[in-house]
DNA sequence: CTGTTAGCGCGTTCAG
DNA sequence: CTGAACGCGCTAACAG
């Protein structure tokens, strides 16, 4: 017998009457009834068009040219097991230093189907773990989360995440999965190494506030002025988690959730000041950021105080000011926008079948040497 | 009679075997026959509790406790009509100006189940349209835009969107849907306005790249000379389009897609010497940007031009660095975090059911005055 | 206020 | 290499 269901193809008042939900978009089954063949064909023809013969693949895709036919992802991800989507856990928005990670994100996936989701975890772990929850029911294609310090719940999730895991902005030996960044131990290190090869030695060290994360480079510089025997506690300064910076604009913050802006040249303006009144033999600084490096040279033009002869200043992450600030302001470089397209690319390598690779990807610190610490008289940029 | 399905919640052997696909989550299935309801009631009691009876309600918010249910937004956005995606589309991540807005968008969702999409567009309006038609796709709840200088087909498609559009950053009569911005137009006018008073009189205009939202700011740096009678076209200063800089790290730019930044502390020095070798008699200056102005300051002190005295110099969208700096910079104040802030919350009101409200909102321009515009020695910090 | 029914558009399963 | 049938989890439409 013939169908039960009357034929809806043919009629075009069928067709208007036809639909009762959904927009008036093409789906998969007008590109397959225009190509004469099944649903399936078209999806596979879209999704692996080696499964497809040649033939049908030429049809399909003149169908959906002609339709202008755009999958629908929510239908596809509810059918499939996976998203498109790639969950990307960053500490902040505020600071440029994931910005410029962001922007690699975004660059990585452009001209693939991957959608980037961008989770603040305000430097919180609870947070942080809350987030990845939220994000693995999605079924993620891939996870980019920043930094080591997981709680161990939220790496139990993220290994069970059963896609790629990318730490980033950070190294270890022991990643969740894969990690591409670099060592805040090694930059702290190394950059403090430059301060005492140019001939420094009562040199602070300042921070707006010491997360784990930052704590690396204060343990580099430590590890550094150790080994030169000079070490000296009482150089470091940065503010206790009680302290509350001032806000540009107090209006700007949201009820309920304050704005903790530890790194503004403000800041690093206060602390070099509490730095050299707790000990005014101090003869160089290394700012656990830039902007505070910048505030510190912003003090030092105030105070007269004569920079790199009297007073040598070292920032981190070499934003593109400090080679431009007069003087030049030296920095330990990190390479964040490549961080951020580099993790994607290994993502979207896996996904397309690709091994794991290097499960370790350590992008180095490279300290740049500029006047503001030329105390040797070597530059003069 | 007992019900002819076997028992499903205590054989833990039926549980594994009851699925074929999907995972292992407690679908709204679950939570309805926990709670002894239809699928429809749960449903209704989550997406608008008024609609069931407060007993109902209590037993199933217990129901979806105990379970750990949570919605699975793909099979949501499949079956209704409207997403819960929010998409917000920024010219440019690089900027601070628009991740401040971000940081704003991201804090007004917070709380409700709204989730943010961020397109770049690049400052290319064609990106923009396609990036349009890409987001309406998803039926958002909410769109944001920034500017007003979208294609026809933009705005027609943005029209007809079904849903709150909000443009952002800029300001006009004839907002798409609702506009939350400020004039950049009376920005450039009150921050030149500014020089004026202070008795500047060869007012230069810096810009790295003069775009047609920034436009507005030389029109209203022109309209404030004019009403002096200071017209001086020869001292506008900004890059051709042609011009491409050098990036701090040329290995940063992803392969096939320079990354033009035209607002670095470098352009400002480099723009700032050409000012001056053009008209020697410059007394002032107004950028268009605060990485230039601070970028003109580093210049300046480098060739020992005195500020304000020689030299007045003013930015636009007050950074915290600028009253940091020494001497502190003169900025025009836009008030960013807030923009992105109150965009999501029209957002949700409306959502929430909330008419339209203004469809024009000015959060005005505040012309910051500090010591490097301090001709008349008013000021001294 | 609550339930029934029927899809939303796609991919998996299993059969050719 | 191709197809038919079914179901992913949820909600619109229409009853009661």
């Amino acid at each position: 017998m013939d169908s039960i269901r009357p034929e809806r193809k043919k009629s075009s008042a069928d067709l208007s009457a036809r639909r009762r939900r959904g927009d008036g978009r093409p789906t998969i089954a007008d590109v397959a009834a225009r190509a004469g063949v099944a649903a399936i064909t078209v999806s596979r023809a879209l999704s692996d068009p080696s499964l497809v013969s040649d033939t049908l693949r030429k049809t399909i895709e003149e169908a959906v040219q002609a339709l202008g036919y755009v999958p629908n992802l929510s239908a596809r991800t509810l059918a499939s097991t996976r998203s498109s989507v790639v969950g990307v856990l960053i500490p902040s928005l505020s600071q440029t230093v994931f910005t410029d990670v962001l922007r690699g994100v975004y660059d990585g996936v452009d001209g693939s189907p991957l959608t980037v989701q961008i989770g603040n975890t305000r430097y919180d772990e609870a947070e942080e773990e809350r987030l990845i929850k939220v994000f693995l029911r999605e079924k993620p294609a891939g996870m980019i989360v920043s930094g080591i310090d997981q709680t161990p719940e939220a790496r139990r999730m993220l290994e069970n995440a059963g896609c790629p895991v990318i730490q980033i902005m950070d190294i270890s030996d022991d990643p969740i999965d894969q990690i591409i960044g670099f060592s805040h131990y090694d930059g702290g290190r190394k950059v403090t190494e430059h301060l005492i090869e140019e001939g420094y030695r009562r040199i602070g060290f300042i921070a707006g506030w010491v997360s784990r994360r930052s704590s690396g480079r204060l343990d580099g510089y430590r590890a550094a002025l150790a080994a030169a025997g000079l070490p000296q506690p009482s150089l470091e300064h940065s503010f206790s988690p009680g302290y509350m910076p001032k806000l540009a604009d107090a209006s700007e913050t949201p009820a309920g959730r304050p704005v903790l802006e530890f790194a503004t040249p403000r800041v690093g303006r206060e602390l070099f000041r509490a730095a050299i009144a707790a000990d005014p033999g101090l003869d160089a600084v290394f700012c656990n950021n830039d902007i505070l490096a910048l505030g510190v040279l912003f003090e030092c033009q105030a105070q007269g105080i004569r920079v790199p002869e009297d007073m040598g200043i070292a920032g981190f992450n070499d934003h593109d000011y400090m080679e431009s600030a007069f003087p030049s302001l030296s920095s330990g470089r990190t390479h964040r926008y490549r961080n951020g397209l580099d993790a994607v690319v290994a993502i979207r390598r896996r996904l397309g079948g690709a091994p794991v690779g290097e499960p370790v990807i350590d992008m180095g610190v490279e300290v740049m040497k500029r006047r503001s610490t030329d105390r040797s008289g070597n530059r003069r940029d």
